[in-house]
DNA sequence: AGATAATAGTTGGTTTTGTAACTAACAAGG
DNA sequence: CCTTGTTAGTTACAAAACCAACTATTATCT
């Protein structure tokens, strides 16, 4: 590695193509919906996920738990999301999306899909999911 | 995209290789040289390019000038670099790093390609380069 | 049972970022 | 020149992230 630079170091090539490729999905769900990272993360999985507790998501998305508890807060506000406390142990809660937050990830993973297939589109055939397993790879979701 | 769920998501999956992939270099530049992450990219900006004006530091690393102009009075204030004010034109400033900030882009630099070369090791043989190029091209540095 | 530790989630205070407005210097057109 | 516009960089205030300490509840160990 004697050419080292910038736009060979993995870490600031991620970081750049990350931030490029969320930039207007970011807009969508901010300008649409006044949400934040954290919450459309949390709306997803609980959308695509079903009821899940605020520790389960943080673990699942690597989220720290006031972050999530921040982000529950907001979305419970806007009354997209509903706790329940577990019978058994009531330190938890199970959280879910009410049928408004149901809309707004509807609309939102549409979105999504539509963003991810033009990026797809954007590589050459095949690359997309070979790029997806080396990611998952590094995100350490898979050995 | 029938399946669509948060690891199929390139955003997304992005996002979370590029937080892991960064997460030990971060802990390196913090914990040694109390940097935050725009000033390691200023630093190796400056160390890798030479001479820079705040400007061109902001273009090439997609950063914004009131994080750089945070960044540099930061690096300044350690003193890791120092400024030049242009004598055609007294708007600019051409910031270089001092000796000291030398050492300390020496240092890290050598980490960083350490760090570099055990995530391409931790990959298929030839995955990196890929990996690199669709990155670059995401990061819409290349067409 | 009773003390101790562990877990789920929240809150408070500090740092960092984001957004917009600002100063200073140069450029261009009349 | 002298208004108007543009560019380089800074600063101020609000929003958000970070970290540590906190409450409440359950688990463990003797």
């Amino acid at each position: 590695m004697a050419d080292f630079n910038l736009n060979t170091f993995l870490p600031y090539l991620l970081n750049q193509a990350a931030e490029a490729a969320s930039l207007s999905f970011q807009q969508v769900y901010k300008d649409r919906y006044g949400m934040l990272r954290t919450e459309w993360r949390v709306l997803f999985h609980l959308g695509l996920y079903g009821q899940l507790t605020a520790s389960e998501i943080g673990a699942r998305a690597s989220l720290h738990k006031t972050k999530v508890s921040r982000a529950v807060s907001r979305l419970e506000a806007r009354r997209y999301l509903s706790r329940a406390r577990d019978t058994a142990d009531r330190r938890v809660e199970h959280l879910a999306l009410t049928p408004a937050g149901q809309a707004v990830f509807k609309d939102l993973r549409q979105v999504a899909e539509r963003y991810d297939a033009d990026l797809v589109a954007a590589l050459p055939p095949g690359e997309a999911q070979r790029l997806r397993e080396v990611l998952l790879r590094l995100a350490g979701r898979e050995a």
